[in-house]
DNA sequence: ATATATATGAAAACCTTTCTCATTTACACC
DNA sequence: GGTGTAAATGAGAAAGGTTTTCATATATAT
């Protein structure tokens, strides 16, 4: 029940939040943009605005609901939080996004951040490369 | 001499490309956007379009002169290329910028991109965090 | 010096995201 | 079930960084 959800992040249960979060629940597409949401909006015959999108999908990163990758250069996608973080490799030719976890990376980040007197926030982490479906066209 | 460097990249040596080497040579910060380099420039009494610092930014990167950072969030910023890789620490609070290399860390991205199938073709790692500097204040 | 391909500056266009504001909606209360 | 009020929505405008357009200027080969 995902009004649920919405009603403990403090957040009104509105048709367009439902939608949403039923769109991301979906979707074979984990990673997603805004216009990508929109999108599939649309062609399920729902009247939506973009804005709202945006809005929604931003109150919903708040509730941490969802988490938003920044990829290269100002274009944001969301996916479903599922609690557990994992960081992404990107496709540089059909745009895949799969995701890893390596525990080596995570430890060696927090302790170079130590080493520099940081106090570690959070980082981004991608890895580019041509995946192995394109490899073989 | 630089005018060496732009002939070596099939670029014509011209006024605002000299310029803008310049500035990045002598900046003492080493990571700076382009609009950063435009008011560099009109400071020092140049006459520059900013449109050209971008277009002279991004062929200087295509020459593998400067190399560029996509700073979360659509701002990029550009430092002259040394040759060596590294990757960097952002405060969240100063944005200063600090540096770092980690052979582990590269190894370790090598291995999954490996695991995954992917050809590697770049990678982008950014630690966030507050600085020495900005947490005694 | 001349010709020609290339570079430049100013302004407009672009693209994603956010903001504004008039209208609609959810929900607490009676 | 009505009502009131704060919150949410949609449309379009605005923002902010970057790229494109196009007429003019410049670098370089001859
Ligand atoms: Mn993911
Ligand atoms: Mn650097
Ligand atoms: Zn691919
Ligand atoms: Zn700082």
């Amino acid at each position: 029940m995902e009004s649920q959800d919405l009603r403990k992040a403090g957040l009104k249960v509105t048709l367009p939040r439902l939608k949403v979060l039923e769109i991301l629940e979906t979707t074979d597409h984990r990673h997603m943009s805004a216009e990508d949401v929109y999108k599939a909006l649309l062609e399920m015959g729902e009247e939506i605005g973009l804005a709202t999108v945006y809005r929604v999908l931003t109150q919903f990163e708040g509730a941490g609901l969802v988490s938003r990758l920044s990829i290269d250069g100002g274009h944001a996608v969301f996916e479903l939080e599922d609690g557990s973080h994992h960081d992404h490799l990107l496709c540089v030719r059909c745009n895949r996004i799969e995701e890893f976890v390596d525990d080596v990376i995570e430890k060696r980040q927090r302790a170079i951040a130590a080493e520099k007197g940081f106090e570690m926030t959070d980082h981004s982490l991608y890895i580019y490369g041509i995946c192995r479906h394109c490899q073989s066209s």
